[in-house]
DNA sequence: ATAAAGTGACTTTTT
DNA sequence: GTCACTTTAT
């Protein structure tokens, strides 16, 4: 039948498996995702399993949509009842179902990761901890940790000061997640586990339900996932994993690709399919691409061909510096398009770190051309976004102290530390959230509370408190969109973000953009709103029809694909990361990341780096990635110099600097006058008297090493800091 | 209660 | 260099 037709031997063998475990091994390219789709229209279309029993789990919404979208290609018909979104999408989904066996309510809000930090912060205080020497977010690293491992409070042992520390922070941590009747991201899939294994009638309702299990990346899947997929497929033993332990760059989160190997140990009569033919790049780039990967030890060889032909060999090019580097980019995509017809989308821009981004940014900006850039700043962490949401999500569960806090003075209306601290007391002092105390005092007649606050704070807030009321009763009869532009208006938003800077316009455009987020789904209840936004991600945004190159981190380009790629920074110390230097596993993970990379490109492939790069202010020389050597001579044309002597590289650089841009270089040439000189004396009007150890010019000011008799060793910007010079 | 100055960190970040 | 955060000065 034609569901099957378009598809090669192995995909066929693994689309019409039966029964039983099946592990599908697929090379990139390799029509991954067409297996899963096809698998999914297979059990419905032609096994007559009914959607409802087959669950579908990807790692992002844009997966998940994309794949519920083709399954309904191929079937032509729509497919009501199936299970399909993230793993943290569908345990958000079943646990609020089964919140009565929960320390939560359905309605739970999920906390992101700057609402974790809060959360974390408030423990340390609670815990008289000091946050300087216990770092939140180690603390909360080490609380992810556990969780993925699916280690409770009272199951965490510790070995280490530090983690006797962390426990004590986790156990806190979560008392505060409860009372704020929040989940974090974690939690969502340790809860799930949990549930499944206190409540096995509950388990056994899902594990008759899903009688088959379809799941996507299966190599980043961790701990906890795969713990819940186990548990889910126990009965009916019809998991369906797909994935390539080649492609596992997620280590860090505490993704572990050997659960492939431990689903094959699990499941000893697991079907195993090899997908290697691929559908995406040319043979050059796959070459490339396996003579990189091949020096990974422990991995089972993968032979990856296509029928594509060999197609243009790679180009290697290394720049005087990350500006030209960037420059590389914007000429080569300039040409492209107009001597090769290319469209500037079907360029795209990769790199090892986000800070990267802005040399090519600025290269992009300098050229008058339009780019897309992933990450970075991510919208739903920007400080207006997360004000507007924490006002609606105090409105939806006013026990939520964490958004409290985040809006109680923002836009300022005269709340300072000291009303909040009393607002905090009497709080505790009542067992009773803040938001709670604040309604009370928003009430006709205000009811009585112990609270240390003087006339004008306690008026202020007073008011937030009827406000809060009023909100919290119009949320039932309006749309999110409507409450939104209440709020708005009444704490004057858009005044407040209006301070007359570019940049308080973006912010007013971010709050527009929420807005149409919102309007997007009218009927949306703000519960489903909230969980929507709290799930998102920015590759899910990441439109399909870009006239632009897209400029993102080799994280975020998995799973995608591009006609032209660049991939910069190969430099020993960027990619590989300096942070994976002492770690074989980690340099493994940075050899995938660099795999991955090289992999999404179709067509072309561009490889840069800079021989000189500066990184936190200070410019240094670095040394060819060693990943461009193992990547074999013949694959590659264009060679700029590599291995030859440096000299002649900075000078064609210079050259093809200035014949590039005729003066119209960023201003890093201003003449900065050194006022100060080694060894003289001066004084600041806080820290004293001093010695001058060092002075330089770095970003347009004179930097200042002095050498304080009270406080040591500073360094300071002369512009800045009010130095007097004294005499001798 | 804000604004300016100083400090310190800083890889990646599917949810 | 840039960001977030804290301390200090107004």
């Amino acid at each position: 039948m034609d569901l099957l037709s378009g598809l090669n031997s192995a995909q066929r063998q693994a689309v019409t498996a039966g029964n039983g475990p099946v592990l599908v091994l697929a090379g990139p390219g390799s029509g991954k995702t067409r297996v899963l789709t096809h698998r999914a229209a297979y059990l419905v279309g032609h096994v007559a399993v009914p959607p409802y029993r087959i669950m579908a789990v990807t790692f992002t919404n844009k997966a998940a949509r994309e794949m519920r979208g083709r399954i309904e290609t191929v079937l032509g018909g729509s497919l009501r009842g199936l299970t399909i979104g993230t793993f943290h999408s569908i345990c958000a989904r079943l646990l609020r179902r089964e919140a009565a066996h929960l320390p939560v309510t359905s309605d739970f809000v999920i906390f992101d990761e700057s609402d974790q930090v809060a959360l974390a912060k408030q423990a340390l205080r609670d815990l008289d901890l000091d946050e300087k020497q216990y770092r939140p977010q180690s603390m909360l690293n080490a609380i992810s940790k556990a969780k993925n491992e699916l280690i409770t409070p009272e199951a965490f042992r510790a070995e280490t000061y530090f983690a006797e520390i962390a426990g004590r922070v986790y156990a806190r941590y979560q008392a505060l997640l409860h009372e704020n009747n929040a989940l974090d991201f974690d939690d969502l899939l340790m809860g799930i586990v949990m549930l499944f294994d206190d409540h096995p009638d509950v388990l056994a309702k899902y594990q008759q339900q899903y009688e088959h299990i379809l799941v996507d990346e299966f190599q980043d899947t961790n701990t906890a996932q795969y713990a819940m997929l186990r548990q889910l497929a126990a009965v009916n033993r019809n998991l369906f994993a797909v994935g390539d332990v080649d492609q596992a760059i997620y280590r860090w989160r505490g993704a572990d690709y050997r659960n492939v190997h431990r689903f094959q140990d699990d499941h000893p009569d697991a079907l195993t399919v090899l997908l290697e033919q691929n559908y995406r790049s040319t043979q050059t780039i796959l070459d490339a691409a396996m003579a990189v990967i091949d020096r990974n030890p422990n991995r089972t060889r993968k032979s990856l061909f296509t029928e594509r032909g060999h197609g243009e060999r790679l180009t290697v090019y290394e720049a005087y510096n990350e500006d030209e580097e960037a420059q590389f980019v914007v000429e080569t995509i300039a040409t492209l398009t107009m001597q090769d017809g290319l469209s500037p989308g079907e360029c795209a821009v990769m790199y090892r770190t986000n800070a990267q981004s802005r040399a090519v940014e600025d290269a992009f900006i300098r050229a008058g051309l339009p780019y897309r850039l992933v990450g970075a700043t991510r919208f739903y962490a920007r400080r207006e976004i997360k004000d507007l949401l924490a006002y609606l999500r105090l409105v939806h569960n006013p026990a939520d102290s964490v958004s409290l806090a985040r809006v109680l003075n923002v836009p300022p209306r005269g709340i300072g530390p000291k009303t909040i601290e009393a607002l905090q007391a009497c709080a505790a002092a009542n067992g009773v959230p803040m938001g709670d105390i604040l309604r009370g005092l928003g009430q006709e007649p205000p009811a009585e509370v112990q609270l240390a606050v003087t006339g004008k704070a306690l008026k202020a807030l007073a008011d937030f408190g009827r406000q809060l009321n009023y909100w919290h009763t119009a949320r039932a009869e309006l749309s999110v969109v409507q409450l939104m532009d209440v709020i708005l208006d009444q704490i004057g938003y858009h005044n407040y973000l209006n301070d007359g800077t570019d940049e308080g316009l973006d912010r007013w455009d971010n709050v527009v953009e929420l807005r149409g987020v919102a309007a997007e789904s009218p009927d949306a209840h703000l519960t489903g709103f909230l969980e929507e936004v709290s799930l998102v991600s920015d590759v899910d945004n990441l439109a399909e029809d870009g006239q632009a190159p897209t400029l993102l981190t080799l994280h975020a380009a998995k799973g995608l694909e591009f006609p032209v790629v660049f991939i910069l920074g190969l430099d020993d110390g960027i990619l590989p990361h300096q942070r994976s230097f002492d770690d074989p596993e980690q340099m493994a993970e940075e050899r995938r990341l660099m795999y991955v990379g090289l992999t999404r490109a179709k067509d072309r492939l561009y490889l840069l780096r800079a021989f000189r790069r500066t990184q936190y202010g200070e410019s240094d020389v670095s040394q060819p990635s060693r990943f461009l050597e193992d990547i074999p001579d013949h694959l590659v044309a264009g060679h700029t110099p590599r291995r030859t002597g440096r000299k002649a590289n900075v000078a064609s650089a210079y050259a093809r600097a200035t014949t590039w841009d005729g003066g119209s270089k960023p201003a890093a040439a201003q003449p900065v006058v050194l006022r100060f000189r080694t060894g003289q004396r001066v004084n600041h009007s806080s820290f004293g008297e001093g010695i001058v150890i060092e002075s330089k010019a770095s970003g347009g000011d004179e930097i200042v090493s002095i050498a304080f008799e009270a406080v040591g060793l500073k360094r300071l910007a002369a512009s800045m800091a009010n130095l007097e010079l004294l005499e001798g």
